[in-house]
DNA sequence: TTGACATAGGTGTATATGCTCCTATATTAA
DNA sequence: TTAATATAGGAGCATATACACCTATGTCAA
């Protein structure tokens, strides 16, 4: 293989966007660590706000995340009380993920950080842009490969 | 917070682009694994063989990795020989990467893999909306916030 | 020369990620 | 009813990620 072969791979998608996940985490991060919540923990927390108590398959996808990783991401909110895992009444082999009344304060107390730094990244890079970007992605995730 | 102003962290630029990430991720993943290289090691491998032996905050910064996560990716690479670990003889702070051999010759054996990756990404998703996605992830890798 | 500062990298710790293989429970067809 | 199958979730394993704190080495000015 010679180095412009090698070059190609400068055209990875996959590399491009684990790229600018790493850069946004830490970015994102810095400005949710006085919360003491990391970025997944607070989507984790705001997709329970926004749809209620759902099972861990069902939050697993709506995260687009493997139910094993998020199965694991549970634990230390689960220790922090931040969320309550119950089984469900109808079903024993479902677990009912719940935001607890902690959890709901603390994602209200992480909120304006998630905010300044939302407000921050799209000021610098254009809130149209921004909308354009969230669009292409999504459709990234939804695409039939 | 109402439900309602949950609703906000919808738009969350990081989630988004983590969520792309972990799609792709496992996408591409898939069609490596018959190499025995996770993407993470392929975009390494691929850097070093592009760019010629690197230190570690080099190739770190190539990559937009931090410098530890990079130290630490190196030791399954080392230990299968892939690469080399060594001292910079003006500089002994410094330790340079290299590609390895093997290591050229495991980047060649997965290069099939990825390219079939890319190949039906691009076919689902469109070569000319990769191509605008990728250089949308690269301001945002750029921006300074 | 030497002391202050900058740079390269490692270690400890914690979370994040997902594959493979496993058990428990539910569903459905024979 | 029962056997096959599907679904929900856990455990072991390995890698990925990065912060805080550390040591070693290099640089540069007083």
């Amino acid at each position: 293989m010679t180095p412009e072969a090698a070059a190609i791979f400068e055209q990875c998608n996959c590399l491009a966007v684990r790229q600018a996940a790493r850069h946004l985490t830490q970015f994102y991060d810095q400005f949710l660590a006085s919360s003491g919540l990391r970025t997944t923990q607070f989507s984790i927390l705001a997709k329970l706000r926004g749809y209620g108590p759902l099972s861990i398959n069902a939050l697993a996808k709506e995260l687009v995340m493997d139910r094993t990783t998020l199965g694991r991401n549970m634990l230390p909110l689960e220790r922090e009380g931040l969320i309550e895992i119950a089984s469900s009444a109808t079903d024993r082999r479902t677990k009912e993920l719940r935001l607890t009344e902690a959890g709901v304060e603390r994602l209200r107390a992480a909120a304006p950080g998630w905010i300044d730094a939302q407000s921050r990244f799209e000021q610098a890079f254009g809130r149209k842009r921004s909308s354009a970007l969230r669009a292409l992605l999504g459709e990234v995730v939804a695409s039939e490969m």
